[in-house]
DNA sequence: TAAATGTCAAATGTTAACATTTTTGCGTTG
DNA sequence: CAACGCAAAAATGTTAACATTTGACATTTA
């Protein structure tokens, strides 16, 4: 049964507001991780009860920003180090699938946006822009993993977008940035798309372009290490 | 208003507890997929207000057992054949992601939980008690995911288990249930393990261990669309 | 007869108050 | 002055009532 109500008609629960707006405050690093968020607090500033604000942050919950602990409430997800590193072995493999399952071979349109968000890297980079930058490498990827159709895998893989904003987050704190060669990166890859190189070939590029962020991250530890000496 | 629940004190919410109940109801198929679950209905069937049991929903229903529509209500999740295929796919990669990282070598507890849930498998499957089988399949699998010690990879995998059990009751209400076999392939990953194989042959078992499935259930499809002739 | 409309019960969304647990803060004590 | 105890405050867990939406069935109308 079709839903033929006008689209300007906003009929959107509560807790789906909610969750946007949360989510929104904790990628824009309004909420820094390890903050306690205060049900009540949040029910007042946005007019409602606890009740919505409640199932909103289960579902961000659910989405790696913040980890609920029985009777002691929420707070925004702390990533160490090495769970980042594992986190994008994951969510490479996962984006490494899907080229799979589409066998490397992008449709014009996946081309077309894959080509949009790497002109918006560039852009955003420019202006050293974190949140843009943040918005638009999701593009990319998700471009990529969308054009397997597979609903599931596109589900998991956006579960990791939280562990993403994190990373990028710690790597700006500690100057660890590389924001010259970003959009660069990304080109990278999607000129392999453009020429058609074979599957096995894309993922390993992916692979490669992953594996760059564990190394900068321990970078960063060594860095820290020192810098406590 | 008497507290009236049963007298051992239990310091896990009501949330926590019912969450619990319901999957239980969903993996052993007193729910059915497709089924409407009505919130009061499960209130009162368990003395507690709606509150508790809408965010237990809420946590199966990221747990991919259950499915929520604004102003709808709960669903158990109803998967086609292909959407199993796929999301047996997804298991498989992340399986083969956890033998990665641990490179194939298992812990001497970690042979012994294998060894456990192959016999329980074994046994289980002689007395085709289904609700066993999954329940030690799963032992059997999860096993070897958590042996990466990687939270969010086992997370993630589990995910995908109301899959599985949703596949497992396919397979048996189409008479596809290969009772006979089912010990013995778990072995006989198992034996890999035990003699330590290099990592690539123990992926490329687990790989083709899971491709029978979508195998399994094409064959459904035809007898299906033979039996509507 | 069939489509459109009206009505109403039931289901979900939301709220506000109550209950229980945890944290805070402060005064006493050794 | 540190440590302990304990009461008050605050936060989370839970409840029950209220509000809105949905879906089914009855009624009207072409």
């Amino acid at each position: 049964m079709e839903d033929k109500r006008p689209q300007f008609v906003s009929k959107r629960t509560l807790r789906e507001q909610l969750a946007d707006v949360l989510r929104e405050k904790i990628l824009r690093a309004e909420f820094v991780p390890g903050e306690k968020i205060n049900e009540k607090e949040i029910a007042e500033m946005y007019q409602v009860s606890r009740g919505p604000v409640r199932e909103a942050l289960r579902q961000i919950e659910e989405e790696g920003l913040v980890t609920y602990t029985s009777q002691k409430g929420c707070v925004v997800k702390v990533l160490t180090y090495e769970e980042m590193s594992e986190l994008y072995l994951i969510r490479s493999t996962l984006e490494e699938l899907a080229v799979k399952i589409f066998d490397g071979k992008m449709s014009r349109e996946g081309l077309y946006k894959l080509q949009s968000a790497v002109d918006d890297i560039e852009r955003s980079a420019e202006k050293k822009d974190l949140y843009e930058i943040i918005a638009a490498d999701e593009r990319f990827h998700s471009a990529i993993v969308e054009e397997a159709g597979c609903e599931r895998l596109y589900h998991m893989w956006k579960s990791l977008q939280g562990a993403n904003t994190a990373t990028y987050h710690t790597m700006k704190s500690q100057g660890l940035m590389p924001y010259d060669v970003l959009g660069r990166n990304h080109q990278w890859i999607l000129d392999f798309f453009k020429r058609q190189a074979d599957v096995d070939t894309i993922t390993k590029e992916i692979s490669d372009h992953y594996a760059v962020v564990p190394k900068t991250l321990h970078q960063a530890t060594r860095q820290n290490e020192s810098a406590e000496e």
